[in-house]
DNA sequence: GTGTGTGCAAAAGGTTTGCAAGAAA
DNA sequence: TTTCTTGCAAACCTTTTGCACACAC
């Protein structure tokens, strides 16, 4: 319970209020080592579980988007049920495991520098994604 | 309308009836020479307005579907809001302008060779999706 | 005629919204 | 007290489903 308060720390630093939901979410999705790939659904299930304090679902969205706003989560669109999220928030890139329907991450230094050589007058490049489909080997 | 014979044949040996309605579909996307990237709802609601006959949006869904399991489209997740479709079925990646939310197509010889240097045990990879977001240049 | 395809309406699932009550500042 | 946040329910939008009727073969 202690490292609760670094979460109330990064919470007011951001202009939110530390409320006891929204520290919930905070320890649910940031208390880990390894990244964390997961729907708004995936949280939902596991915060009725895991609370004490109710926590509604439109809840769960706000301080999610709210998350993403301040850059401490991205989103990631890989189909179209719904949407996922990434507690990794470095620039970084993805498998999809097409048997499992499974995220996992692919850190940039493993894949060559991009380059693309196509220009678009008037536009400039803001970012790069890639989505490497992987399957089972037979 | 003497091309619908073209898309007659083709539905015919993939196996779909050729009906009013699917012509009607085949001339909104494949009659042009440029890729089409849209929705179901864009099309939708252009063959409310240009077609005689009355399509249903399941129809619209229910071809669209066959189209792309047969390879006559590729189906693209860029936002959580809904689906893409492209007319582009060649191996080729895409632009998304993030002002506009519009995808332009990127061409594979456009982009160098990716190489992924990291190895998942178990499986092998399916295909690489690389998606350029892009910005106005100001 | 047989079997497939269509239209319609209802249902499903994820996400958003409006608002009154509650909690933080 | 003022402002922000929550919970709830309803609304919304895209997509799916079930079924009777219509059409292609």
């Amino acid at each position: 319970m202690e490292n609760n308060t670094i979460f109330i720390e990064k919470l007011r630093s951001s202009g939110l209020r530390p409320t006891k939901q929204r520290i919930e979410i905070c320890r649910l999705l940031f208390d880990r080592k390894k990244t964390f790939h997961f729907s708004i659904n995936d949280i939902f299930k596991i915060l009725k579980k895991e609370t004490s304090k109710k926590i509604s679902l439109a809840t769960v969205y706000n301080t999610v988007y709210s998350f993403k706003k301040k850059g401490y989560l991205k989103e990631i669109y890989v189909n179209k049920d719904k949407s996922y999220f990434d507690t990794n928030t470095s620039d970084h890139h993805h498998f999809l495991d097409i048997n499992t329907n499974k995220l996992i991450d692919l850190e940039k230094q493993h894949v060559d520098k991009i380059r693309i050589k196509k220009n678009l007058p008037g536009k400039k490049i803001n970012c790069i994604e890639v989505l490497v489909k992987i399957e089972n080997n037979n």
